[in-house]
DNA sequence: GTGAAAGCGCTAACAA
DNA sequence: TTGTTAGCGCTTTCAC
C-alpha cells in the first residue's frame, strides 16, 4: 500500500489532523511536532494524494482548458498565453482537446465542473447557452474564448474581427488602392462576414465604392483562393489589391498572380487574416492582420483568476483589436 | 448545493448504493428501480462526480501527458499520436507541459501519480531513475518517450537516430556524394552523436573516408548552420553535399550557400534532421529524415493501455526508425 | 433485489 | 497545541 496521510500519523504518533496542519503550513503546531512530522513525511517521501485534497473541498491548484485542436498554432498560441499566467501563480492547466465534437466537449465540460479544477477555460462550438447558464448557476467559474452566442452573460473573450477587416482595408486605401477585391470564404463564416463589414465599412468611409465584380467566394483553403482569384485574373479590368478572408486563401491568390506571370506585391498586392506560420515564411511574406492570440489565453487566464481569487464576476464580450503584420505583399500604388 | 448520489438516492427513495448500481450499469438491480432512478437522474441533470469516483478506486479514464511545449510542432505530433489511441478506448488525455524545467517535471508527476490518472506517458529530461523506479515500485503504469538514461528497466519509446543517420548518408552517397560535410551542433548532445554515428558507419562501410576538414561544429540553430557553412564555403576543396544535424542548421545552410552564389542542389546538396515545418514550406524544399512522431505517440498509448488493461509489463527501449523524406535540396553527383 | 456501512485520503470544525 | 469527528461523493462488501 502506498504511503498516505495516516501512515505518517501512525509513525509520528500523532493524529492525521496534524499531519494536515504541518502539510498545509497552519499555525497551531509545536515545533517539535511539526519537526518530528516532517521529518518522517521526508524519509517516507509522503505526498499528499491530491484527488483527496480536491475531494475534500479543497482548491486543487489547476484550471482546466477545453481547446478544439493543439496541433493548430492559433489555439497553441492561446495555451501559451493561459500557461504563462498560470505558472505565475503555481497553477498547472489541465489541457483537453475536442477536435470540435460536441460529445467531446460536452464530456470535458463535465469532466472538468465535477471538481477536478478550480476554473475552466473553454474554446467550444458545440455547447450552447444552457449548458453555460447550468455551470454559471453550480458557480463554476469559466471563461470563454471566442464564443459566438454571447449576449453578456458570460466571460467571453474575443477577436474584433470587423476592426482587423477595416485595418486591412484601411492600410490597402492608405496605400492608394482604389480597386479592392474582397475573397469570401465559402458559405456563411461569423468571422468572415464581420472581416467583410470592416472592410465595407473603411471602403464607404473612403468614398470608394464595392464594385461586385471584385468581390468572389471560395473554399477556406489555399485551392478556394487559388479558383477565386483566376476567376478575378480572368477580366480585362484587374483590381490592384486583394484583399482574401484568411491566409490560407491568400496564399493562393499569390500562387494564381504568380501562376498568371503577374508578380506580388508589384502588379497586385495581396493582404491576409490570421499570421499563420506559412505566412511570415513564405516569400514574398504575407502581409495580414494578426489575431492576438497569446494575449487571449493571457486575458482569459487573468480573467478566470480574479474571479478565482476575487470572486469578482465578468459577464461580458471582452474585445481585443487585431494587428496589421506588415511583410511584403502590398505595395503602394504609384 | 450540487446535485449529488445522494440526492438521487432521497428523491427515488433508494439507497446510495442502489443509485451507483444503477450508473454503473451493474445487474442486481430490478427493472423498476433502474427505470425510477435513470427518470431522476435524468431530470435533475445529475453527473457523478469523477473525483469522487476516483478517490473511491475505481478508473479514472484519463491518462497523463507530460510533454515540453505545446508549440513544438515535434510534441504536437505525438500528442497527437496519443490523442487518437486514447480516444478509441474512450480515455481522455489529460496534458501538461515543463518547458523542461526539472521542478514542474517533478511537480507534475507527483500530481499525475497521486490518483488522478490511470496511467502516465512522460517526456521528460530532469527526472531521474531513482524516481522512476519509485513510481513503478507504486506500480503505476507509466511510459517514457526519448528517455536517454533508460536501461531496460522502464518501457522507453525512442527515435532510432543512428539508423536516421545511417540513412541520410546513405542517401547522399547512392547520390554519388563522396565529399560529404558533417555540421554538428555545439555541446555534447546524445541525439546528434548518434546520428553522426550513423553517418561514420555508412561512409566506412562505404569505404569513404571521413575528412576532417568537412566536419564542422555551430549552435543548434540557423546562425549556427550558417557559421558553420560560411567556415566550410571558405576553403577552395569545397564539399558537394553538407548533412546538418537538424533543419535549423541545414536551413542556415543553405542561406549561407546560396549568400556565397551558390545553389542548392546544384552546386551543394543540404541535408537535414527532423523534418520541421519549415523544412516542407520553404524553396527549395529540405530533404530530410523525419521523426516518426505520431507514430510514437500512438506507440506509446498502446503501451500504457497495454499495461492498463493486459497487465503486460513492458521494460524496454523500444526502436522507432526515422524515415528519408526526399525533397529538393540533394541532387545526385554526375 | 436492495440497503447499511465502511472506506478511499484528505480537510476542518469543534473539543479537549 | 493537539486530537476527535464528521464529512467530501462515490464504490463495494456483506447482510437482509
Amino acid at each position: 500500500m502506498s504511503v498516505t496521510i495516516k501512515t505518517i500519523a501512525e509513525k509520528a504518533g500523532v493524529s492525521k489532523a496534524t499531519v494536515s496542519y504541518v502539510i498545509n503550513n497552519k499555525a497551531g503546531v509545536g515545533d517539535e511536532t511539526r519537526k518530528k512530522v516532517l521529518k518522517i513525511i521526508n524519509d517516507l517521501n509522503y505526498k499528499p494524494n491530491s484527488v483527496a485534497r480536491g475531494l475534500a473541498g479543497q482548491s486543487t491548484e489547476m484550471i482546466g482548458l477545453i481547446i478544439p485542436d493543439i496541433t493548430d498554432m492559433f489555439y497553441a498560441d492561446i495555451i501559451r498565453g493561459v500557461e504563462l499566467v498560470a505558472n505565475e501563480l503555481d497553477y498547472t492547466i489541465n489541457l483537453c482537446t475536442t477536435h470540435g465534437e460536441e460529445a467531446k466537449e460536452k464530456k470535458m465540460l463535465e469532466y472538468f465542473s465535477s471538481g477536478r479544477v478550480d476554473g475552466i477555460i473553454l474554446m467550444v462550438y458545440g455547447i450552447d447557452n444552457k449548458l453555460l447558464a447550468e455551470l454559471k448557476e453550480r458557480r463554476i467559474p469559466f471563461v470563454l474564448i471566442d464564443y459566438s452566442q454571447n449576449q453578456d452573460q458570460f466571460c467571453n473573450i474575443v477577436i474584433d474581427n470587423y476592426w482587423g477587416g477595416y485595418k486591412a482595408a484601411e492600410y490597402l486605401i492608405g496605400l492608394n488602392h482604389k480597386k479592392i477585391a474582397y475573397i469570401h470564404g465559402i458559405k456563411d463564416n461569423i468571422d468572415d462576414q464581420k472581416r467583410f463589414s470592416g472592410f465595407k465599412k473603411a471602403m464607404t468611409e473612403n468614398d470608394l465604392t464595392i464594385n461586385k465584380k471584385y468581390i468572389k467566394y471560395g473554399a477556406y483553403n489555399r485551392q478556394g483562393g487559388y479558383q477565386a482569384a483566376k476567376e478575378l485574373l480572368s477580366r480585362t479590368d484587374l483590381p490592384t489589391a486583394v484583399f482574401a478572408a484568411n491566409d490560407q486563401m491568400a496564399i493562393g491568390v499569390i500562387n494564381a498572380i504568380q501562376k498568371e506571370g503577374l508578380s506580388v506585391p508589384e502588379d497586385i498586392s495581396v493582404i491576409g487574416f490570421d499570421d499563420i506560420e506559412a505566412s511570415r515564411l513564405m516569400s514574398p511574406g504575407l502581409t495580414t492582420i494578426r489575431q492576438p492570440t497569446y494575449e487571449m489565453g493571457k486575458l482569459a487566464a487573468e480573467k478566470i483568476f480574479s474571479e478565482l481569487k476575487d470572486k469578482e464576476n465578468c459577464n461580458e464580450n471582452i474585445n481585443l483589436k487585431a494587428k496589421l503584420v506588415i511583410r511584403e505583399s502590398c505595395a503602394e500604388l504609384k
